[in-house]
Formats: structure tokens, C-alpha cells, sequence
DNA sequence: CAAATACATAACCAAACGGTTATGCAAACG
DNA sequence: CGTTTGCATAACCGTTTGGTTATGTATTTG
């Protein structure tokens, strides 16, 4: 199947390696070098969480030289959290604690103004 | 791999029969054959869904005779929105839309308390 | 210009996924 | 009490996933 968007952008997340590169990614552009060092895997392995990511739409790579930069694309997470969040509406009480959290974050985010 | 508990809910929700099936139980618990009915699938086929949703933690099961009931269970979806949300903050214009859209479902449930 | 760097791509492999049919079995029904 | 209902489980199958090694190819660098 997989031709859902959400199917895509779910399945990239559900692997700890490629959400280990989001999580790094979120520091900032980088290329794939630099994205691969923290984990112990071959190079074509790496390349191919990219591309699973870049598929999702979760990231873009631009080319410059040599190197290939990746820079996140929050776009698709957002439908995700949407979708997570639509259906944690059913259940109030956990849904409550999203709403904090999310209301906690984004009030330190807008108090340290992100560097 | 597929050690981490993340894995096992993203990768559940990353197919969109498993996701209609969450929505269908935002309703409310049913039996497995109702929880079936929508989808155009064999029993068996249903029976292994329900066990990838079980295995991340989403559902729950509670025989009552020959019956086999499904509740949903949040706590892991909170944990995946959590995980969203966290690497949001990191794209503050996606994260407004995201915390807007919240603020306003919140406000609709508090408003037409959720039947 | 030769060598090193930063990748992508191909080919291969074992394991997991998502589906099927076949079978079994306990509970409810008539 | 025989039959239907509501499942679970097993066995099988093609495809996808996630890893590997090997190879190719631009782009820097010395």
C-alpha cells in the first residue's frame, strides 16, 4: 500500500536512527557527513534514512560542491501531530497533558527566542 | 531492531487501516467484528492489526464471552505527540499553526463537552 | 595532477510486513 | 444439541525494510 502521506511521514518516524537525525537536524543544517557521525552504521546506510526522510518530505537536500546539506522541513510533522492530537481529543485526560506541555514549550520558546 | 517503544507506535500508526481503526474506537470500545466492518479485509488480516496496536501500547483487549472488546489506551499516543511537539518547537511557524489548531480543538471540546 | 573526500547507487541478504486461505475452538442461539 | 458466531492461530507468499560490501563519480586538497 503506502500511498498516504501520513503513512510515509509515520513510518519515518518509527525508526530511532532516523529520528536520531531529526533530533540533530533540529541543531541546524549540517551535512551528511556530520548527520552520520553519531551513529555506528555504514555510509549507504545513512543515505538511505535520508532518503527515507526526504521522501516523507520530512527533509531537503540542496547540493553545494561536494557536500549535500539536509535542512528539516516541519511541514509533514505537522500533519502527524495534527492527526495525533485530533484523535488524543477523545481521551481528555491525556489530552489535557499534551495541551500543557505543548503550552509550556511554547512558552520557553517564545521566552529564550531560539538560537 | 524495534526495540524502542516509539518505534512500535509510530510504526503502528503508519498504516492507514490501523489509523481508521483508532479513529473508529475514538468512538468508543466495540468487539472486533464492528471494529472490522469498515475495512475490506479478511478476519485474519483484521486480527493481526489489532495486534500491532496492542503491541504499541494504543489498545486494550477485554474478552467478554465470545466477544473480544477494544478500548483504546492514550498514553503512547501522548508520548508520540510529545515527540513531535518537542522537535517542532524547533520550526516556530509550523509550530503556531500546531499550537493553534490544539488551542482551538481544546476550546471545542471544553465548549460541547465530548459526547 | 594525484589522492582524498563526500557522497550516490547497485547488488545482495535476512527478517519483518501485510495480505491470504485453512483450521480450530469456545460461546451463544435456535 | 447441532449450528452459527466471533474470534485466534498457523502456514504460506510476495514485497518492503534495514543492513551490508563493492563500485562509481564529482569535488576538493596537497
Amino acid at each position: 500500500m503506502q500511498t498516504n502521506d501520513l503513512d510515509l511521514v509515520f513510518q519515518a518516524l518509527s525508526d530511532a536512527t532516523r529520528r536520531g537525525m531529526l533530533a540533530k537536524l533540529a541543531e541546524g543544517e549540517t551535512n551528511v557527513s556530520t548527520l552520520a557521525a553519531p551513529f555506528d552504521l555504514s555510509q549507504p546506510a545513512i543515505s538511505k534514512h535520508v532518503r527515507v526522510l526526504e521522501r516523507a518530505g520530512l527533509i531537503e537536500k540542496e547540493k553545494r560542491g561536494r557536500e549535500n546539506f539536509i535542512r528539516v522541513k516541519a511541514g509533514p510533522l505537522d500533519e502527524a501531530g495534527g492527526w495525533i492530537a485530533r484523535y488524543a481529543e477523545f481521551w481528555r485526560a491525556q489530552f489535557d497533558a499534551v495541551d500543557d506541555y505543548l503550552k509550556q514549550t511554547k512558552a520557553d520558546a517564545a521566552g529564550k527566542e531560539h538560537r
